[in-house]
DNA sequence: TGACTTTTTCATGATTTTTTCATCTAGGAC
DNA sequence: GTCCTAGATGAAAAAATCATGAAAAAGTCA
C-alpha cells in the first residue's frame, strides 16, 4: 500500500497575547494550517469541531492554570494531537505539572521560532503513525474516522466502502468493476449507475472533492 | 468491563559516565525495564538486537557529536522508539541539531530526575488517558463514572457497559457485532434488537444524545 | 414470596439509504 | 457549428435500517 504523508499539519494556536498569537500564526504557516484562539472558552469551542494535529497553548491565560483544563478534554477527543505548553515560568515543578496534566512538551518563553518548529514536527512525526495524511483530509486508519479539513465526516455504509476502498491505494484508478467487486456482495446485480451515484453522495458530504474522474476508466481518491 | 493500563517500557541508556548510568538506571527500573550501555558500540548492538521503546542518549559521547550518529540507525531499525538526548550543551542551536537529527526530545543536564520521567511519561501517555472531558459531558474512565452538565447520571449495567465501551474511542463508528462482542459473553446469544434497545434507554437517561446512529453500520459517541 | 428493576423480545411505523431511471452538461471528434 | 459519449445530477421508487412502545422474561432484593 502506498501511502503518501503530506506533513501540512493543522494546528490550534490558544493565546491571549494578541501579538504573539499573530506572529506565531506568521510564522508557521507557510508549514501548517492554523487556527487560533485568544480565550480558552474559544479554543475549547474549535477543539470540539476540529480535528488538530497539534496543540500550543499558553499556560498562562487569564491568570491561573485554567489552560491545562483543556488538555484531557483535547486528548481524548482526538487522539492524534499533540500538546506543547508554553510559559514563562520554566521552573521544574511548573514543567512537570504540565507534563502530567496530558502535555507532550514545555517550551519557556521566550523560545526560538525554529525551536518550536523543530519540537512541533518531532511530536507530528511521532504521533502520525496510524494516520494518514492527504492534503487536507485525515484518515484514521485505526479508528476508521475520516476528517476533512478539520471536521469529522460520517459515511453511510456504502458510501465508507467505497471510500476506504479508493483510500488503499491512493492515486490509483479503480474502475468501475474494481470497485464493484470490492463492495457488493454480488457485483452482477447492479445494471445502472449506481456507483457513480454513491460516489456523488460522498462527494455531496465533503467540502473539497477527493475524488478524481478519470473518463473512460474510473475513479481515484486524490490528494487534496 | 474494566480497562487497565499498565505501561511497563523498555528503555535503553547510552551514557558514558558510569556514576550517572546507574543512578538512572536505579531511578528508572522501579517503573520500566532499562538497559544500559557505556558506548555508542555497545549501544548499537544492543538495538540491534533489542525493541526499544524509548532511547535516553547521551550527546557528547567520547568527544564529539558521535552520539547523534546512533539515531538514524535506530529509527531505521526500530520506527517507534522515541529518542530522548541529553547534553551539557543546551544552547538553541544545540537543542535543534539534535531535534532535526530525529530526536524525540531533548533534556539539558543537569536535569532533575522527575523531570526526566516525566517526559518520558509523556511518550506513553497516549496511551492511558482516564478522564474523557466531551462538551457538556465529563467522562472517568478509570472510575467510570459519567456526569452530564454537572448531574452524575447512573446507568445499569448494560447500559453501563455499552456507553464505556462507545467511549473507548469517540467518533469511532461500532458495528453491533464490535459492541455485542465487547458486552455479552456469548454474543451470538441475542438475535433481537437489544442493542437498539440499550442505546434507546441510555439516550432517555440523558439530557442529551451524544450517541450518533450511523445507518448501515452502527454507532458512535460524538461530541455534543 | 412479592414488588421492583433490568434485560430481552417483538411488531409497527418512520426514516434513511440504496438503487433506478430520465435528463442535463462538458468536452472531444468530425 | 453538430453529434456523440461519459459522466453528473435530481428525483422517485424500492429496499434496508432504525426508533419506539409495550409486554414478556429474567434478575434483584427486602
Amino acid at each position: 500500500m502506498e501511502i503518501h504523508y503530506n506533513m501540512c499539519m493543522r494546528i490550534l494556536i490558544i493565546e491571549d497575547d494578541l501579538k504573539l498569537r499573530s506572529m506565531l500564526k506568521d510564522a508557521l504557516e507557510a508549514f501548517h494550517t492554523i487556527d487560533t484562539a485568544g480565550s480558552l472558552k474559544e479554543g475549547i469551542e474549535l477543539v470540539g469541531s476540529y480535528a488538530y494535529n497539534a496543540l500550543l497553548l499558553d499556560r498562562n491565560l487569564s491568570g491561573a492554570d485554567e489552560g491545562m483544563k483543556i488538555i484531557p478534554t483535547l486528548k481524548k477527543l482526538q487522539s492524534s494531537c499533540a500538546v506543547i505548553i508554553t510559559s514563562a515560568y520554566g521552573g521544574v515543578e511548573e514543567r512537570i505539572a504540565g507534563l502530567s496534566a496530558g502535555a507532550d512538551d514545555y517550551l519557556e518563553k521566550p523560545y526560538d521560532l525554529r525551536e518550536l518548529k523543530m519540537r512541533l514536527d518531532a511530536l507530528i512525526r511521532r504521533y502520525a503513525r496510524d494516520t494518514i495524511m492527504m492534503g487536507e483530509m485525515q484518515i484514521d486508519i485505526k479508528n476508521e474516522t475520516l476528517s476533512v479539513q478539520g471536521e469529522i465526516i460520517l459515511l453511510s455504509k456504502k458510501e465508507h466502502d467505497l471510500f476506504f476502498f479508493l483510500a488503499s491505494k491512493p492515486d490509483k484508478v479503480f474502475t468501475r468493476d474494481d470497485i464493484a467487486n470490492a463492495i457488493y456482495e454480488d457485483p452482477s446485480s447492479t445494471t445502472s449507475n449506481t456507483i457513480d451515484v454513491v460516489i456523488r453522495n460522498i462527494r455531496k458530504k465533503l467540502p473539497i472533492d477527493p475524488i478524481e474522474t478519470v473518463k473512460g476508466r474510473g475513479y481515484a481518491l486524490k490528494n487534496v
